[in-house]
DNA sequence: TACAGTGTCGAACGAACGTTCGACTCAACC
DNA sequence: GGTTGAGTCGAACGTTCGTTCGACACTGTA
């Protein structure tokens, strides 16, 4: 069984990732609802009846992709998390890691963070537990960073939530012809957000802090 | 004329509007494809071929409504920078300006923000122009910003587009019966970027730079 | 040789899609 | 009183949708 893939064109086994692969693409670029199991179909070269041998619907179809893509981000997480003790080389290794996976897979990515309200209630669930572990990651490290002192006064679910939404954001913009690859994306957005949660009490001997707890009668003032 | 919109309840002028606020809300919930003429048919109490008498088509209906609101929240950005020179602030007012229109008008800034590939080619290229000019104004403050001096060293069109995530973003999962209204959203995020991009020679008096001249190297030995 | 199991597909299903057509109502003007 | 034009709609157009069915090809086992 493990030889014959090898020798017949009747390949079996990665054709269900071949599908995958496919139909990813066609998602990301039409959109779920957009995209049409006949698109994916063409895209794939295989029968329209052959592809409902593989997944028993368009539905499942999307809950494969989005599955396997965020449960394999979260256990390279995961694995890359080992490495670090401390939460601000923790956060940086969050960062990194996302943004690479984002650069690498940007089509699983896109759909992905594109797609999650197009899936119905069995899946939806269950994509959004993955999502909801890989908040409580964020959140946790976040936390840790905040307990050890380094972090201003700031609300920390939006703190989290603006980070997330500078790394989702980039599957709209990134262009790998002019924009910087993962490395230093992934710095430039961790700098920006460490420097700018930070007072900066213990590693970067820097103070920073204390006008924000102005800046919001400034702001009453300026913009109205 | 004017006062027959008053008595007879054949009201005329208004509808479109009225269309366009029922298209918007059945497109923020389905998605543009997903969403069906029928369902705004029967979400505005307008019969199907009555639709067509106000717009010639559905991407045309699309156009309107992102339109509309990319318009209005770009004259209104205009309108309010008018009150402030400094860049700082300037960027202060964009960012809350953007924040306060999103969260007043949820659901066509989540058309706008979601949409944007749905729309085609007549009207695909209108919509971005609108939005390069958006994007001209931040980056515009922003290199002001940096022409003080006041920004460390970092890719400008990363910082903006991160800017532009993390605000965009917002529609993912601002909750209003537990996150902040957009005054302090609106400051959190300033914050966060301002404090982020930042060394702080002027106004605020920190150094808090120069690390991330070191921070590439850091990575790669944390994640390898 | 017969059988079971896996993989594949053409053809069709009913439903839903975006859009159009022709007819209708009613107020305004001649 | 007859005409015009804006506004509205039921009914239908042809197309495409997700999904299913029955048949067929082929491999491995008996």
């Amino acid at each position: 069984m493990a030889h014959r893939t090898a020798i017949h064109p009747r390949a079996p086994r990665n054709k269900l990732k071949h599908i995958l692969g496919h139909a990813a693409r066609v998602f990301s670029e039409k959109g779920f609802e957009g995209a049409s199991i006949r698109d994916i179909s063409r895209a794939s070269r295989v029968s329209l009846a052959g592809l409902y041998y593989y997944f028993e619907s368009k539905q499942k179809l999307l809950y494969l992709i989005q599955s396997n893509a965020f449960t394999s981000i979260l256990e390279r997480l995961q694995e890359r998390l080992k490495s670090a003790r401390k939460p601000k080389e923790r956060l940086r290794i969050l960062i990194s890691n996302h943004i690479e996976y984002f650069l690498c897979n940007p089509i699983e990515m896109k759909v992905l963070a594109h797609e999650e309200d197009a899936l119905e209630d069995p899946y939806r669930k269950e994509v959004l537990e993955i999502k909801r572990r890989y908040y409580e990651i964020a959140r946790g490290i976040f936390d840790e960073l905040r307990r050890e002192g380094q972090v201003a006064r700031i609300n920390p679910r939006v703190a989290v939530l603006s980070l997330f939404g500078m790394m989702n954001w980039v599957y709209k913009w990134h262009n790998p012809e002019v924009d910087p690859q993962a490395e230093v994306l992934g710095e430039t957005i961790a700098g920006i957000f460490l420097h700018g949660v930070c007072n900066g009490k213990s590693s970067n001997g820097a103070r920073a802090d204390a006008l924000r707890e102005r800046s919001a009668e400034q702001r009453i003032r300026a913009a109205g």
